[in-house]
DNA sequence: TTCCGACAGTGGGGTCGCAAT
DNA sequence: ATTGCGACCCCACTATCGGAA
């Protein structure tokens, strides 16, 4: 198949908002591609390259390159070209990657240019991603969107389920069962406002410390111990002690879910910064290990001893959890009953806020374990803080907000009356609000940059975050995680915005 | 007809590791 | 030795479509 007709249905699926138009685009070209293209042009009209990322980023795709004039590559040759440049490695291989890169983009036209620079940078902006490319392969194939859903959920691939449904039809689902060795994508969480929001919802519920750490997946088959993160990705290698908590465990074959964390010698949770900075270390494993060990916290089990416990209520999995996994290594939960519990679940949140974790998901015990967004039987609360501060500079927004200022800088007040910068956020703008904030900040610009403007510091805005943390990059030594916009305060002026002085005093554990 | 679940988009900060400087 | 960059962790929120109620 050739490579511009990729390029040419994504045009045509960026270009079209309905969903249903969407899909049927991705069906056509599923149906019409040859089985060795398969595997290839799934990812690529979900946005993605089979080989995942390739080191390539904005900076190598600077260099503008002339475009040829007729679409000659085929989606085998641009894999096959990309396969190569994934492979570069060692001194020089910049360069390498750059030529070769520059190789293939001259052989392309603009448009085939275009759909390989959102591959590249993993922007495609077509307005379907691996769900829509699901319900694409169904409608190709005839197979149920739901059963193509979970088999994607048990394969932890898209690409394998699809290779597999376009060769042999919707039979070939039935092969993809849950297989201790092989990932599987993770139950995610939805957001509450409140536990009496969740409560409300869920009914009968566990109600579960939630730890900031690491989501890891632990299968053990024997002596084989293997370790993935939420994105699946393999990092048994790092964190020996999870694989030796593994093989105490009372059982020989077995998939676990849960979080990794840092905890001090007080059992009190590390900086998540710590945490992470723990997983991500894969050099000198054996020292970052003695300085920052880890410890497992399970909360769900999915197989065990060959019985596979995905469509089993939480209630019962949790039960086979309990039996395998001592206490210490699983989450600390109680239950609640709906909205006669509301206190008992508040104070469990309570009691986790004290013991420094980040707050609590409440769970469904009536619902199976389900992969990506679909279901909320799963709701996580945290507290909220919120903040006055004032926007010291606006970014150029881009996509969907390109003309609009949208990326706040935001300061809070120093004693002596300037402001020093605490993060920045785009987070929580209405459409209404992008179009104001451009107008309102225009009128304050001192100084027009190529991201964007800086402004006199005389807009106030209502910020919500989830808490402080250490930062190099801004004065005050910290930053705010995950700031978001909540309103503007027109009614406040910037002398009345919050000081850094009471931001560090809310949050002594930063700083201490 | 209205409501709501699911999706995509829009980017935030940090850390690690590699390559370039 | 330091710096820049990309990958991958954590993530909130809004707009929109389309099926459910």
């Amino acid at each position: 198949m050739l490579f511009a007709r990729l390029a040419r249905v994504s045009q045509e699926v960026a270009a079209t908002s309905a969903r249903s138009r969407k899909t049927a685009l991705l069906a056509e070209l599923f149906r019409d591609a040859e089985a060795d293209d398969v595997p290839i042009v799934i990812p690529y009209l979900a946005g993605r390259l089979p080989q995942g990322r390739l080191g390539i980023g904005w900076k190598l795709l600077s260099r503008p390159v002339a475009p040829a004039t007729d679409p000659t590559l085929t989606v085998r040759e641009v894999d096959a070209r990309l396969t190569a440049v994934g492979a570069v490695s060692g001194s020089g291989s910049q360069a390498e990657r750059g030529r070769l890169v520059g190789e293939l983009l001259a052989a392309a036209t603009a448009d085939e240019q275009r759909f390989l620079f959102g591959l590249l940078t993993g922007e495609v902006r077509q307005g379907a991603l691996d769900a829509l490319a699901v319900e694409g392969l169904a409608e190709a194939t005839g197979a149920p969107a739901a059963d193509v859903r979970r088999a994607v959920m048990l394969a932890g691939s898209l690409r394998a389920v699809a290779r597999a449904l376009l060769a042999d039809g919707p039979s070939a689902l039935d092969r993809f069962r849950l297989t201790v060795g092989r990932p599987v994508l993770p139950m995610l969480a939805h957001s509450a406002s409140s536990v009496a929001e969740a409560v409300e919802k869920l009914g009968l519920c566990a109600v579960e410390e939630k730890l900031d750490g690491i989501r890891v997946q632990v299968h053990r088959d024997g002596d084989d111990v293997r370790l993935y993160t939420r994105t699946l990705d393999d990092i048994t290698d790092r964190l020996p002690e999870l694989t030796s908590a593994a093989l105490e465990l009372k059982g020989e074959r077995f998939i676990l879910d849960g979080e990794v964390i840092a905890l001090d010698e007080n059992g009190r949770p590390r900086s998540f910064q710590e945490t992470a900075g723990r997983v991500g270390s894969r050099v000198d494993v054996a020292t970052a290990a003695h300085e920052v060990p880890v410890s497992p916290v399970f909360f769900d089990a999915l197989s065990v001893d060959g019985r596979d416990l995905l469509d089993l209520p939480f209630a019962e999995r949790h039960d086979v959890l309990a039996r395998l996994v001592p206490e210490p290594m699983r989450v600390r939960r109680t239950l609640a009953h709906g909205r006669d519990d509301l206190a008992t679940a508040e104070e469990f949140l309570a009691g986790t806020l004290r013991r420094g974790h980040e707050g609590v998901v409440l769970k469904a015990l009536d619902a199976p374990y389900t992969a990506g967004r679909r279901g909320a039987s799963w709701l996580k609360v945290k507290p909220v803080h919120t903040l006055d501060l004032v926007v010291l500079a606006a970014e150029w927004g881009h996509g969907r907000r390109t003309g609009k200022l949208s990326n706040l800088h935001l300061g809070a007040r120093n004693p002596d009356g300037s402001f020093a910068m605490l993060g920045k956020t785009f987070k929580g703008m209405t459409d209404a609000m992008l179009t104001w904030q451009t107008e309102r900040l225009s009128e304050l610009v001192v100084e027009e940059t190529r991201w964007g403007v800086t402004v006199r510091p005389e807009l106030v805005v209502e910020i919500a975050y989830d808490g402080l943390q250490r930062s190099t990059r801004y004065p005050a030594g910290v930053t705010l995680r995950f700031a978001r916009v909540v309103r503007y305060r027109e009614d406040k002026s910037p002398a009345e915005a919050d000081t850094v002085e009471a931001l560090l005093d809310a949050h002594p554990e930063v700083t201490r």
